[in-house]
DNA sequence: GGATCACGTGAATCTGAGG
DNA sequence: TCCTCAGATTCACGTGATC
């Protein structure tokens, strides 16, 4: 097995002993591959694995007229039979080498996707969603016997139901002009300069993914310093743009002119590092603050009045960091669903407290106190 | 089996002898209806099967508002085993039906479509795309877990390789600003006075498909006079888009609310008063390019610095598309209003890149890539 | 009467830390 | 592993009331 270091390990070294493997190539078949790897030992997944685009050979008879519906059933049994074993056997090995909350994802088209996505379910995965790539630029179709083909689908996948995957969703949030980041993004595909050429000029790699689509996943589904396994690693992209935003790779690969190509150019770019790295968090990633805490530092004094938005409801803050309102005691969530006759609630931005002339949200208090724990 | 029988035949008598169940809804298990239909019969088939989705608890809005979720027993399945039995049951039947070149679309989401789409190919359909319906109104994904599920998947399959199922190329291009129609369709969901309301003011069935998306699929694969089945008729999108255009119908439908829904809706349509009506097209709005989009495709690096026009304000570029100011984080739009100390600002124009000795507003980044689309 | 705003709602596999 | 409870979380658009 030919492995291929890159110089990412001294730029940044991994904290402990790193693995031989990490940020490397590994030459082979990519189940033989993987099985060279511990057992949960990467943080995500990116898989393009092969459409099977010439599956259409194998189902056309040169005696066509005489074949009846059976005989045409068999014979694409047979070959989607050989497909099915082949993404059962890599699924089956990723599976193996993911951590327990770690994600996959896994590209394709109507030639191969929905047999990728049923096994995935059959060997216990659980898709989180499905996502499709608009391409704003495809190619037309020729002969005008359909609609132009202008997407491929993204399967994104835990490996059970109780998996809880990283989603920064704050950053993807903030990445999208404050707007959830949807199923469907719209993206060029990868021409120009990106595209890499061989001597002749000619494409070396016929289906090379874009950066802008690893960027996104990497994005959403991981963090600097996780390493992001990519089994059909071809010319390389998933490992690009993984050392420019500060994430390890490991790649399997089998043909040696893509191997070539992928590690010229990784080993062009510089390992991501640096603030720029830092995403948004949301709320979340803050310290929990008890609202004893306003109570203890002196913000709120004990028999003060919070109300509702609206002023409808009142409640009495009790030295223990209790409210009270009419018969109803308890937390500030308890009470503000309370009396609402709801089931949950967030105290802190259902109660209002009178600061001067201003009544302002208790959350705000709890910022202040936050700000001054930075500070 | 209760049989409905619209205004359709004596508008546009069948040219030879109709048969009886020609723009009827008949009552019953999809398969045991289908039986009583002759092999061979249809021109066109759309289907939206059960999609077989998996709830949890009760999900809830932020408001506390509950979503009105889809739970009906009809959508409840034991199993992915019983999910694909029950698939192959409902397209072997219309498999029957079909006439040699006859179109078939199923619509489903990532619950069931990959299984829909194996099981489709196993039975030796051809598939000729997939499409994807991008909803312009979703529904959000309110707890932030996942992307929001912004599309559904519809698959176009014939009933072997070499059907020559008819495409109406050339209206499609036209209705589409003379390009080619493409896989992904933009269309809104199905709300206002189209959707169909009980006495209550609820939704009579949950999962109701706009007009506008039959629209396009009976455009595109069939022709006036055509007959098209519905084995999953609802409150009967499929025969009222098929009347409007005057094609026949034919569906089958279990509940009797949806029947009556149904028939009520269809009686009230004229054969073919829409044939003339040009197809609702999407929206076809500049694409708005999300500030993430300038670092996926490479034209801005993370650690770049913006600065406002003045020179006053300095940000650093992260790699999710948020600024860093000082202790201010979040959108150009955000960090660029906190650090005037304003509550709105459009980053676009407020925030300026170097480039060369130049500085210019990061909004001309975005115009280029608008350009870079439109090529 | 036109503009504005509050409100409702859509096929949804929708929490997680701490005891 | 289970239970408890703090507390985080939404976009587009149509309708109808109000100004």
């Amino acid at each position: 097995m030919r492995v291929l270091r890159t110089g990412v390990s001294s730029v940044a070294p991994h904290p402990h002993s790193e693995p031989a493997w990490l940020d490397t190539i590994m030459k082979g078949d990519c189940v033989a591959a993987l099985n060279k790897l511990p057992s949960k030992s990467v943080d995500m997944v990116f898989a393009d694995p092969p459409y099977n685009l010439q599956l259409g050979g194998d189902l056309h008879r040169p005696d066509q007229s005489k074949v009846d519906a059976c005989d045409d059933h068999w014979d694409q049994f047979e070959s989607f039979e050989a497909y099915d074993a082949f993404t059962r056997a890599w699924l089956l090995s990723v599976r193996r080498v993911m951590k327990d909350d770690a994600s996959l994802y896994v590209i394709g088209s109507y030639h191969n996707i929905f047999r990728v996505g049923a096994i995935l379910q059959d060997l216990g995965f659980w898709i989180m969603n499905d996502i499709v790539w608009l391409k704003s630029n495809p190619m037309p179709n020729f002969r005008g016997k359909r609609f132009t083909n202008a997407h491929e689908t993204i399967i994104w996948a835990v490996k059970s139901k109780d998996a809880k995957p990283t989603f920064n969703y704050d950053a993807l949030k903030t990445f999208n002009d404050d707007l959830q980041m949807r199923s469907d993004w719209h993206l060029p595909l990868c021409t120009g300069s990106e595209r890499l050429k061989d001597d002749n000029g000619d494409k070396v790699h016929p289906t090379q993914k874009p950066e802008s689509l690893l960027y996104r996943v990497l994005t959403a589904s991981s963090n600097p310093g996780d390493v992001v396994l990519d089994p059909f690693f071809g010319t390389g992209t998933t490992g690009a743009v993984a050392k420019k935003l500060g994430r390890h790779f490991v790649g399997v690969e089998r043909e040696q002119t893509y191997i070539d190509a992928a590690t010229a150019r990784i080993e062009a770019i510089e390992f991501g590092q640096g603030a720029g790295l830092e995403m948004q968090k949301g709320k979340r990633a803050e310290p929990r603050i008890p609202f004893g805490n306003l109570l203890e530092s002196g913000m709120i004094e004990p028999g003060t009045e919070l109300t509702s938005a609206n002023g409808k409801h009142l409640a009495i803050v009790r030295a223990d960091g209790s409210l009270k309102s009419g018969s109803f005691t308890g937390s500030i969530h308890k009470v503000g669903a309370m009396v609402q006759g709801q089931t949950s609630c967030n105290g802190w931005t259902y109660w209002h407290i009178k600061r001067g002339r201003k009544t302002s949200p208790i959350d705000d208090l709890r910022q202040e106190i936050r700000s001054r724990l930075r500070a």
